[in-house]
DNA sequence: CCCATAGTACTATATCTATAATTGTTCGTC
DNA sequence: GACGAACAATTATAGATATAGTACTATGGG
């Protein structure tokens, strides 16, 4: 998937997180300021590039996002993955841990996951 | 931290695998034909931001990074984070165990990273 | 039925990113 | 000491990003 910038990133979150909204309301839960126009700029340009469609609703437009927030979030994993980590995933999750406070009971937590994964790889 | 751009990445990438380097040098490293102005500017960029700093070596300058690996990337993630995970390290992580074609191999590499974490942190 | 307004499309601008050419400088060699 | 090669500084350009102004359109309330 193309790359987002952190700005469409903000407005995608708006989507995701509303579901199909129109521009103004997508600047009202933004709350900071931004044009209108700004607003339709962005979207237009998330449209260009396939993220978002819309369907007319009266006179204004209801966008909607075409991707879903996974897909993105993975797309930018890898990307720290590639620039950063030779690609590994372990390296980043011991990075993680290592380097970012975890406590007993999240890595506990962390382990069950991977236990269940396991569980139902071997299914 | 500020944000690295992706091409600045890669030539970070080349300081933190190399240590300090020319300019020359690392064109070479790259070795994907950019000119050797392309690469001054981008350094003199990273410098201009104090991510590297150089010292006259001849008639040459040597470049050499002021910030670690680990910092970058940590700054990275932490974008990521706060981006599609609410700031949320464990989400993170779950995705990727979930979202992502991990092979038992590897889960089971995850977890004994785990073990080894919990092992320490009850020490 | 008309016109104010909400909404959209189009256009504009400033800054950032990535690229490189041109010009200037220094050092080693002959 | 003149010259060429290597290097650096300056300047330039194209495209992307983020912002918004301006001009046009359609619709719903009076």
């Amino acid at each position: 998937m193309q790359r987002l910038t952190p700005r469409e990133v903000e407005l995608m979150t708006v989507l995701w997180e509303r579901g199909p909204s129109t521009v103004a309301e997508v600047r009202d839960a933004l709350d900071d300021g931004a044009a209108y126009t700004t607003i339709l700029t962005i979207l237009r340009l998330l449209e260009e590039k396939g993220h978002v469609a819309r369907q007319a609703e009266g006179r204004a437009h209801r966008y909607g996002a075409l991707i879903d927030r996974d897909e993105a979030s993975s797309s930018a994993i890898d990307r720290v993955l590639g620039q950063f980590f030779s690609g590994s995933p372990e390296e980043l999750l011991t990075q993680m841990v290592s380097d970012r406070g975890l406590d007993d009971a999240t890595l506990r937590r962390l382990r069950s996951l991977l236990d269940e994964r396991l569980e139902e790889g071997s299914k």
